[in-house]
DNA sequence: GTCTATAGATCGATAGAC
DNA sequence: GTCTATCGATCTATAGAC
């Protein structure tokens, strides 16, 4: 069984689960394995799993939309690709989040710190894109945690709404307010 | 033990583990009772703790948000005051909403319908309200989505940065965003 | 109403055969 | 590399004394 496949089995599990619903029995059902041979690809057991997974959604959330800020073209396109790669990440919003979901107990006394930061240097290239795009400084940094926070909101919204068609149509009315070209 | 205490101390621990990351021990030493004290005041156990800290929480949000679109005054001025209410029902960015916390496993197995339907009908109380200050009707549900998925979005954004100060410069800015009186 | 003690199930993790 | 079997810890929940 190839390491990558076992990983796109268990994300799923932790996205819809968490990381305390998440159990190993769980975890080796979504993979066809048995528990024990979960330890003999991840020797860390669940920690490393999550830990793995992470890291992981971290690399695809900066590769699939944060990336393409660093990009040629004008910083106008670049947002447009930015919010177009987030959804995409998001399976155009049916699909939540892992470092969200990673959000509450003894995942987020274990990694909150690490995603903060991570966080925080995101805003700051959303930010530095909103400069490139003519605006002030301190404006900048307010778009830049609106977008984001408009992009997790309108995830969380579709989930707590059951309705993720809508979250398409939010992904095409954001596009739509960013600065013009 | 007065009940309404009770359930003041059993809430941050769902708050912050999740539900299946509040266990009974830590629910326990929340109150300073023991696990068999916890039974007296909820026969149905954790479930039950849950199930009534969950009503709690709607009935709140209901009341400290929501209910104010339902008051006098001009539809500008009722959108205000439920965007106050919502910052005051999280205590102004920093302590997250347990009905979102149930997004996930078991508690959104159990209530995810349930807080489906009354997030649709909030939804559909604020599309009202901008319909009320003049907007038209699809307009009017964009707008209402929007502003709820804006709200949820710096919850959510304030807790992964971990920068609960731009909570409070955010519910400004969403003030001002609102239809003009 | 709160406690100690414990039952029975499930948890994460390991041993060892194949 | 995957399995069965099992360990010790922890989980939810209950029994019964006070």
């Amino acid at each position: 069984m190839d390491q990558s496949q076992l990983l796109r089995q268990l994300l799923p599990v932790f996205r819809e689960q968490g990381y305390e619903g998440a159990t190993l029995n769980k975890l080796a059902a979504a993979t066809g394995l048995g528990k024990a041979s979960l330890y003999h690809h991840f020797p860390g057991g669940k920690a490393e799993i999550a830990a793995t997974l992470l890291r992981h959604a971290v690399a695809r959330l900066e590769k699939l939309a944060f990336s393409r800020l660093r990009k040629g073209g004008s910083a106008t396109k670049r947002l447009e690709e930015f919010v177009d790669g987030f959804s995409a990440y998001t399976e155009h919003g049916t699909s939540p989040c892992v470092i969200a979901a990673f959000s509450q107990g003894s995942a987020w006394q274990l990694h909150g710190d690490n995603i903060a930061q991570q966080f925080r240097v995101w805003n700051g290239l959303l930010a530095a894109t909103f400069e490139a795009a003519g605006q002030k400084p301190k404006r900048a940094q307010r778009e830049a945690s609106t977008l984001l926070g408009q992009l997790y909101g309108e995830l969380q919204l579709s989930r707590l709404q059951g309705e993720p068609r809508n979250f398409r149509r939010s992904i095409k009315r954001i596009k739509k307010q960013l600065p013009a070209a």
